[in-house]
DNA sequence: TATGAAAACCTTTTGTA
DNA sequence: TACAAAAGGTTTTCATA
């Protein structure tokens, strides 16, 4: 795990920006932070080959894919270790109901959020792909009422 | 919350293609599902339209932008009552290390997935910003060891 | 609704400071 | 490292089927 990149004032607006849309041209970006296109480029370059950007992702509506109910399944994997564990997440994984999938510490060892078509492919899920493995001991099934995604999780404007 | 639109073979390819890359020009995307670029960009743009394209997101690494301590929050609030929620989700969008905000059924109202610079920044936090609050009841803290993004999200293939 | 071709636009390279 | 301008692609429109 490296450290952070240092990043400037343009960095931070173009990071700004892209978090908006993705999308803004190089031409648009560069009219808003007040450098030429071709220095967007450069500074979008180097945060993607420092790893400050990650990739570019399509949002997709589950309800509009015919998955309108979301979960948090909390799971307990007992023996907690490498050689069951791995596994676990893959399968995990590999399910297209999961959305993501989070080891964390305390008494439930995994949360896993899945998206559903609907309670009974809910139940479905739960008993036929977790409860009845041998590994898992508990499983512990939360809806999602409602979610927000929050801001552009940037470091407080820098000192000039 | 509406339907779910009819997606036929030419639309689950082409987000399954712009879910791994999201900036897949429209001629590369012709070339793989085999039909012309400016069909495409209809296609595209009726997903978009049909709400099932959300947006475009730059994925970003927390850990390179000084963050890289994540956890998630359990936070009871009581009363559970509109008008003490509504103050409580915006505050907790506003702060600079939410990620994301669940409201949730169960003993646990709401989830919040935070990021973090270290052990004493998620104490600030939890201490400042939560438990020092009226209606916050209750906060408990996982911090997430390791996370992992899941598969597309689509529907298994449509019979043809 | 899909297509191909043309026009408009954006991206990327290059030479220079 | 940043810039301007040109070259090279891509997107988008449009007439047609």
């Amino acid at each position: 795990m490296s450290d952070s990149i240092a990043l400037d004032t343009v960095d931070l607006e173009i990071l700004r920006l892209l978090q908006n849309d993705a999308r803004t041209t190089y031409r648009d970006l560069a009219g808003a932070v007040g450098v030429a296109p071709s220095t967007c480029l450069d500074r979008v370059a180097r945060l993607r080959r420092g790893g400050v950007i990650l990739g570019h992702a399509l949002r997709l509506d589950p309800a509009r894919l015919g998955r309108p109910l979301e979960a948090f399944l909390s799971v307990q994997v007992r023996p907690h270790r490498r050689e069951l564990i791995g596994p676990f997440v893959e399968r995990v994984r590999a399910l297209p109901e999961s959305r993501a999938l989070f080891h964390l510490t305390g008494p439930d060892d995994y949360l896993v959020h899945v998206a559903v078509a609907g309670t009974a492919d809910l139940q479905r899920l739960v008993l036929d792909e977790f409860t009845s493995r041998r590994e898992v001991a508990r499983v512990e099934t939360r809806l999602i009422f409602q979610q927000w995604t929050c801001g552009p999780l940037l470091p407080p404007a820098a000192p000039s």
